[in-house]
DNA sequence: TACGGTTCTTAACCTAGTTCAAGGCACTGA
DNA sequence: TCAGTGCCTTGAACTAGGTTAAGAACCGTA
């Protein structure tokens, strides 16, 4: 039996408990796949086939505007999901583009699959309805702190909210992620710390 | 049996069919209430305690900011619903308003009897589960258009989605919504459709 | 150890959007 | 009928953040 499958099986289990015969569905399900830094597991106009969870390795998951600017919307590493859930189940071409920066393993599944599975354990469907949830309302605070926050602030949030991924992620990364160029970051980070060792 | 039940009822069954027990559950869980304009349904600092289906009526809800300037995220009219999901599920306090604007009633659940129905009931379930990714799309496609675009694009984008609310949304809150001021809202309005005569 | 290619920083200038102040228009209520 | 109030618009001065361009620091590789 996979390792990489424990993997995922001992991270459901952090919510609920799976019977046997749950697990088996889980190891007949899933994918392993694997990518190289820079390596595009999406890009934009195509469908995203995949639900993805991260065993090891790190993505970014970004839109091109008319401009030909990146923008990220959200990092995954080690024990998170990623893919494109609207083109995932409405099965319209995405307008993303996910990309490994970490040479990485995955664990992947189909919409078929996945209704499959959902559909055979009823443990799941409660967990991931709650995964969902959790999804939201993540992606309505990111609207919150964007809508209502100056750079200076979404800086300071990122900071706190992700510390432990900090020096995994290049500037210019993170840069995209609050909102600014790598340009004005610069000048962003200088302000922050000079503040913070002022006070 | 309550008209405004049926409502929610007939809303439900779109999606998927429910047995008479699920719909007696609907009826018991389900509170009637009813607001005036410009009433508040929640206060930034509160615990959300209901989540609520619209029967009638208009809503808003809004941030306010460190300057105490409000920003709206989101509007609902009929079968709609509205809610802070992260303080009603997390049972944090909420940082959002809720505002009436159109006198209205709503079905409202709390958090512990929406619980009791989903596991009472698994139609609802994935019924539910579909709304949370719905909703997680949305808001996705909101940081989308937050993040890669300009206003001018974001009210166009807005006349697009939302056509058959625009009379019922006084322009300050729109403004807001797509995250300008009033002032500049005025004048992206006059550009806007000296494009539109043009072309 | 030198290199070609990134990535990061700095500085000068530019612009989308804000702020502030004023005026107009439409609805309300007495 | 007329004041009161809330909404919308306009314009002038301002600011957060973008753009462009150039140099500095940091690679992995040979």
């Amino acid at each position: 039996m996979s390792l990489k499958h424990q993997q995922l099986i001992n991270y459901l289990e952090c919510a609920v408990s799976l019977p046997e015969v749950t697990k088996e569905i889980i190891r007949e399900c899933f994918l392993v796949r694997r990518f190289k830094k820079g390596q595009y597991i999406l890009n934009d106009g195509e469908l995203c086939r995949y639900n993805n969870f991260v065993i090891n390795g790190a993505f970014r998951m970004f839109i091109v505007d008319e401009n030909f600017k990146e923008h990220n919307l959200q990092f995954a590493f080690e024990n998170w999901w990623i893919g494109d859930a609207k083109s995932f189940f409405k099965n319209v071409p995405t307008r993303l583009n996910i990309q490994c920066f970490e040479n990485a393993e995955v664990l992947s599944i189909t919409q078929a699959n996945q209704e499959k599975m959902l559909e055979s354990c009823p443990e799941l469907n409660s967990l991931f309805r709650e995964k969902f949830r959790n999804s939201m309302i993540r992606s309505y605070d990111r609207i919150l702190s964007l809508i209502g926050s100056d750079a200076q602030t979404r800086y300071k949030d990122f900071l706190e909210t992700y510390p432990q991924y900090l020096h995994r992620l290049p500037n210019q990364y993170i840069a995209s992620y609050i909102g600014v160029t790598p340009e004005f970051f610069s000048k962003l980070k200088k302000e922050y710390w000079q503040k913070a060792k002022a006070s």
